[in-house]
Parts: C-alpha cells; sequence; structure tokens
DNA sequence: TCAAAAGTGTTCAGGGTACACCCATGG
DNA sequence: CCATGGGTGTACCCTGAACACTTTTGA
C-alpha cells in the first residue's frame, strides 16, 4: 500500500438496516433492543460492523440475513451518517440501508432469538443514536421510490388481491387511495396477471388472486 | 472504548465531489488530473479522506473548499460507495457528494494549482475508479431534486435573465424546453422578483435581471 | 435594415380526482 | 337475510404541451 493512505485516519463503518414490512394493515419496522453498550436495553435499528473484504452491499446483506434468516430481499441505500458524536462509544461511520420484506416469509425464532419486534410507524419507541434520523430518511425514500419502481410488490407474496395491494399503498404512503382509481392505475401501470384462484381469508365472497408480471 | 469496538476492522474513509457548474450553455463537471498513485495522470473527481473529529459533511466542504476557494455552497449527499476493490491501491469506503457552483465565483488560481479542469459532460475523458458510477448517479440525483428544491439558482449569480435560467434547466436536463411554457411555470413556481437592471450581454435588446426570493 | 434575442396567450389533450351502486357469500 | 368486502364506469378539472408573432436595438 502506498504511503499515501497511511497518514490517513481509518474508522469503524456499520451498516444500519431500516426493515420494512406490512403487519395488520399498518408499516412496521423491526427494532431490535440492544444487549450491549452502548444504548442497552434501548431499541434501535439491526446494525453491524463492515469487516474486512465485504462490500457495503454485502454487510447490510448479511445483516438483514442474521437477523430475519432472509437471502434475495429487495435493499436499497439510503445514505451515510457520518457525524463525529454520531455513536456515543466511538467514531463510527454507518450507511443505512432499507429493505422491503414480505412479513410472513421471516424467520420469527431468529427474530426472537435477536431481541427483536416489529414495531407500527406510529407506535414506534424512542430510538437510539442518530436512528430517528435514519428511519426519517429511510421512509422519505420509500414513498419517493414508490411511485418510480415497482417496489409495493416486496411486501406481499406471490399471489395477491387487488385489496392487500391497496393496503400497501395506503400503509405506506399514509392515507386512504379511492378503490376505482387505484385499481385503475395500478392494472394499467403494471403487468398483473388475474389468476383463477380466489381468496376467501378476507371477505366472504373472495377476492380474485392476481400475480405481478415483471 | 467498549472491546465491543475493538474486534472490528476500521477502513479508509474519503469523500468524493461531483461539482457541477454552468460553462458557456453546457452543464460541467470540475475533474483533477491526479498526480499521485494510485491512477497518476489519470482524470478522477477531486476527493480527500475523512480525518479523525471531521464529519461527512465537513469533509466534503473541505475538499471543495481546497479546490475552487469556495464556502457556503450547495452540496447534497449522492451515496456511498463500497466495493472492496473500487480502488486498487486500498480498501477505501467513498461517500459523493454533489456540489452545485456558479462557475465565475471560483478561484481560477487555486483551481489551475490543483491541476483540475472544467470538462463539459459530453467531453468527459475515461475516469479512474469507479468515478464513472459515481458521475452517473450524482447527475441522475440532480436531475430528480431539480423538480424538487430551488437548485438551479445555485449555478447563477444572484441577478440572472430567465433566458440564463431557462439555459440552466436545459443544460441540466439535456433537452430543450419551450420558452413561453417555461416563463409561465418558474414564475409561478418560484417567488422571482423583476428588477429594474437591464442585461445587455447577450443580447441588443438586453433582458431584465431577476431575483429569486426564498 | 436586418439579425438576434426578449417578451407575450391561447388551445388542446391526457391524467388525476371525485363519486355510487350492485355482487357474491358465509354466518 | 344481512353484513362484509369485491368489483365496476363516467364526468369534470387542471396541469402540461404545442404553437407564432411583435419588440428592441446594435452593428
Amino acid at each position: 500500500m502506498h504511503s499515501y493512505y497511511r497518514e490517513h485516519a481509518r474508522h469503524y463503518v456499520s451498516v444500519d438496516c431500516v426493515i420494512f414490512g406490512l403487519h395488520e394493515g399498518k408499516l412496521n419496522i423491526l427494532l431490535i433492543k440492544r444487549r450491549m453498550m452502548p444504548g442497552r436495553d434501548k431499541w434501535s435499528l439491526m446494525g453491524g460492523f463492515v469487516e474486512q473484504g465485504e462490500s457495503l452491499d454485502d454487510a447490510a446483506k448479511r445483516v438483514l440475513h442474521q437477523l430475519t434468516g432472509l437471502e434475495n430481499v429487495y435493499m436499497d441505500q439510503v445514505g451515510a451518517f457520518g457525524d463525529v458524536d454520531r455513536d456515543p462509544g466511538a467514531r463510527v461511520i454507518s450507511v443505512a440501508y432499507c429493505a422491503l420484506l414480505n412479513f410472513d416469509d421471516q424467520d420469527h425464532q431468529r427474530v426472537t432469538d435477536n431481541n427483536a419486534r416489529w414495531v407500527a410507524l406510529d407506535e414506534m419507541p424512542e430510538l437510539f443514536f442518530d436512528h430517528p434520523r435514519i428511519v426519517e430518511k429511510a421512509l422519505e425514500y420509500l414513498r419517493q421510490q414508490l411511485h418510480r419502481k415497482p417496489l409495493v410488490f416486496q411486501f406481499l407474496p406471490e399471489l395477491f388481491t387487488l385489496s392487500q395491494l391497496q393496503g400497501v399503498y395506503e400503509a405506506v404512503l399514509g392515507e386512504k387511495l379511492d378503490k376505482r382509481n387505484f385499481r385503475k392505475r395500478v392494472t394499467e401501470l403494471y403487468d398483473l396477471e388475474k389468476t383463477d384462484m380466489i381468496d376467501k381469508s378476507s371477505s366472504k365472497r373472495g377476492a380474485s388472486l392476481y400475480k405481478f408480471i415483471i
């Protein structure tokens, strides 16, 4: 390595994951209750240090996998947070990621083992570090991207009803939508294949199950 | 410091600045020809290491100031780039920022001393590292944010003509705009104060100078 | 007098929003 | 038989796009 590098400081770098999932019609985030200092017994995002030979994206995937047992989950980088005193224990620069997953896919045992809990957005406890800012930015990012990419389907199983799909939009945007306008828009915006299966879990009449075609 | 941290790797962290300016009606980026290894004599973005006790934002401001002599310039974080081999000299995690400045404000002497040059977007030389990706992402970010925040004024002096303003939009978006539609939209979108001063530098008739009111 | 940029309104189409009723079924 | 969620079409408005001519003045 050139001496050019050696004279500079090196830093701990972590990734923090804002893990979004839909639960009981509400947008939830997966939080952990810290078992170690600093911030023991306080709520925070799930995070981990970036190790040698590990890219930022890989570190984020690893952290998510540790907590949920899931792989191939949709993740996006939200931004880097590098205030000097953001972590009271040491100077740590953190890169935040958000993950969007189908609530039912997770490994509940792992989640429990990690001292983690799903919390609805409007019931968030006080978070440690600068994690409130990170959550805020992730949410803003999610809401923006919702209009640009077909992210909603990440929250749903492969087969879903249009009402479920609408529920995701409403939960993420935090507002009610008109059913007819929603269906018109979504069916011309996305390639949705109507299957001949009917879901009866949420109504007596039953609703057609759809599949999203990429 | 808790032992919790010590077992983890530490990394060099740098900031790289995508410095945008408008020159001769085109969107330009300020590039430097590297004087040191790795990548000596190749073109790259201006960057610098994040030091102890320095936040990411502060590091970006410092780097920009070193190169241009400017302070209080509009900067935004574009994202973090952390592939393991992105820098062939060492493992360096980089956080990219973009800066928007008025071309005429810079300290040209400093720019020259730093071996830097303004290059139009469509004349970009091959860039070192993963800097092409960074530039691409910064440009995408800039074009997106253009519709959300009053960024255009960062490229202009305090007083400007509507034609200059339109020129900025056209240069950033890379497309011609309709004059009447542009003027209608911009005057109802922003609070523009028409001064009684006339700019004659670009036409015989002269154009009114406007001021942007925050 | 002419070249070159400044300045100025109207028309039209398409997308987004508001809005109400019948259907199928399980309990 | 009724409560519950599923499913469907139209009218209106407003925003965004297309479009051409007059004005001023320095060279």
